[in-house]
DNA sequence: TTGAAAGCGCTAACAA
DNA sequence: TTGTTAGCGCTTTCAA
């Protein structure tokens, strides 16, 4: 390639790199690239820089549209810095993820965003020549950046537009006890309330009458709303704090004949979900699309060597409001 | 590291390959590789071998089950052989689909495994040094080895069941006049209901006022339902030949208070989706899993130098009978 | 601004 | 069986 441009390989890496050639010579590189379609070998650069222009994703769960919305974030802000994104499916499982871990050290890439499948025990240490970034998840005891979603300002849009929307009896469906995800969530939702139940001079205790903990599945979500409708003062609005949970919830109203708005239900969610029938359901949206944009800048400026201390990216999620919200008389 | 054991570095690579070490020698190595934590570097290798042990998996739909499954199959298969997957989501665009197929180019993977975008906009004519594999859909023009799904044979499994089952006036409803996969499917439904109304002195015209073409969306396949139920003498049971048009279907019967099996309803589908409400619903399940795995086989056989004919395998789905076609009359 | 030369870590051919 | 050596294609000094 050089030779049939006439001139040395030491150019045309500089015509390929932005370096300082002239104009002519420039030109004649190019042309000659296209005439043979020559592309730089990225392995032979990334092996003379020790480090390749591959970004590891590793997510626990694919499927997930929550993930895969991220996965695009991360992906379209890669191309525009010509970087290209490897996608590791975790599946929750740590060992798995130890593998792909192993394979982006091994294939030298130039850093791994990771949500991680297990707070405790997936092991970061390993990491320090290349650069890492947590997202949706922090693992423990490891100093990296992150990007995290600000779930306790989420519960607390969501239980505020409740209380706005007219509901005064709220409940609240969440997660299982003790995941960080349900728990901030939570928070939000009981700061909201406790401030509201105090300035209206009530007792804070009945707050915790109107809380279940569930497993973040429709099932878990039916079982706990159907449980609060027989309640003897059953709620006039919930919270709950997933879609998969929300799906039951609906599906138990449905049954008891209390479809929202008359009870409002607003859930936390964010990608579109196919078609779930029924009256639209309010949400409060998790910005995963930037979720995985905002990583992939992290991690770029620490790539190009950036010495600055670690932080942290905090999310803000937002209120979509659609018709399970709207108030208790908006439809007699 | 080949300091540290006191050996030549080609040694080292014997080691790692698999050549010829007495066994004092290899443990040595091994032994010292351990302490050191060394992992020898795949991008040198990749670089040395004109080939990395990395391949491509481009895929349409990161989120369809279907996709997820296949793509679990060739991870599984890679693995056991050291190779690794990048997962490349094209998203149906053939642009964003050639970007990856660069990639592949540049970062001289060992090969591609792909499900095209489109089957006569996608261009692989660079590749002809590196093996490509296609998966589910056969670009036009290609000469490739391929793995496909055996529609035809799905189709006619589906309709001899529905019969079997007890069914006489069996509907399709399929997918886009046009699109290879329902046309597939569909003509399995024809040839079998052909032979059987061929058989039963009957004309075989009154077929045709059973078929209808849909867009494999739950919508598409409600309207679909409504219109078959609306006809003056409307059908006993129907195979639909996708799993989202049979939620569409599911609702339609509910409403109409005709729930299977008093209908038989029979779709293609084959990854286990979350709890379709209602009676659980027979299948013809895909191969999702083994067309993944399969794939692989046949790329490392490529990548490992062997000279043979291209082939395309064919895998035949499998039919799982549950009870929403269980037989006319099995609920009286 | 340009080219010559060295070297990234590995494997394959060859010689011992 | 082992070590020596060359070279994969690139980027980066360094000298011109």
């Amino acid at each position: 390639m050089a030779r049939a441009a006439g001139v040395s390989a030491a150019t045309v890496s500089r015509v390929f790199n932005g370096g300082r050639v002239t104009a002519e010579r420039a030109e004649r590189v190019l042309r000659s690239a296209a005439e043979l379609r020559f592309a730089p070998n990225r392995v032979a650069r990334a092996l003379r820089m020790q480090r390749s222009s591959v970004i590891g994703l590793i997510i626990p769960d694919i499927e997930n549209p929550y993930f895969n919305s991220l996965a695009r974030g991360a992906e379209d802000a890669a191309q525009r810095k010509n970087f290209s994104i490897v996608l590791c499916n975790s599946d929750l499982n740590v060992d798995k993820e130890r593998r792909y871990l192993d394979t982006a050290l091994a294939e030298q890439m130039a850093g791994v965003i990771i949500a991680a499948a297990s707070r405790s025990h997936t092991d970061l240490s390993r990491f320090t020549e290349m650069p890492v970034v947590a997202v949706d998840r922090r693992p423990l005891g490891a100093t990296v950046d992150a990007v995290m979603v600000d779930n306790q300002h989420g519960g607390e849009q969501a239980t505020a537009h409740l209380l706005r929307s007219g509901y005064r009896r709220i409940a609240c469906i969440t997660g299982p006890e003790g995941a960080a995800v349900s728990e901030e969530r939570l928070t939000g939702f009981r700061v909201v309330m406790g401030e509201h139940l105090r300035e209206l001079g009530q007792d804070q205790a009945q707050l915790r009458d109107l809380i279940r903990y569930a497993d973040f599945q429709p099932d878990g979500g039916r079982t706990a709303m159907c449980d609060l409708l027989a309640l003897e003062e059953p709620p006039d609005a919930v919270f709950v704090t997933n879609d998969l949970m929300a799906v039951g919830v609906l599906e138990a109203l449905r049954v008891a004949d209390r479809e929202p708005p008359r009870i409002g239900v607003l859930s936390f969610g964010g990608v579109p979900r196919t078609s779930l029938v029924g009256p639209s359901l309010s949400t409060v949206d998790l910005p995963s699309y930037d979720l995985g944009r905002t990583a992939v800048g992290l991690l770029l400026e620490r790539i190009s060597g950036k010495e600055k201390p670690h932080q942290t990216v905090v999310l803000q999620t937002s209120l979509q409001v659609r018709s399970s919200s709207v108030g208790p008389t908006a439809c007699p």
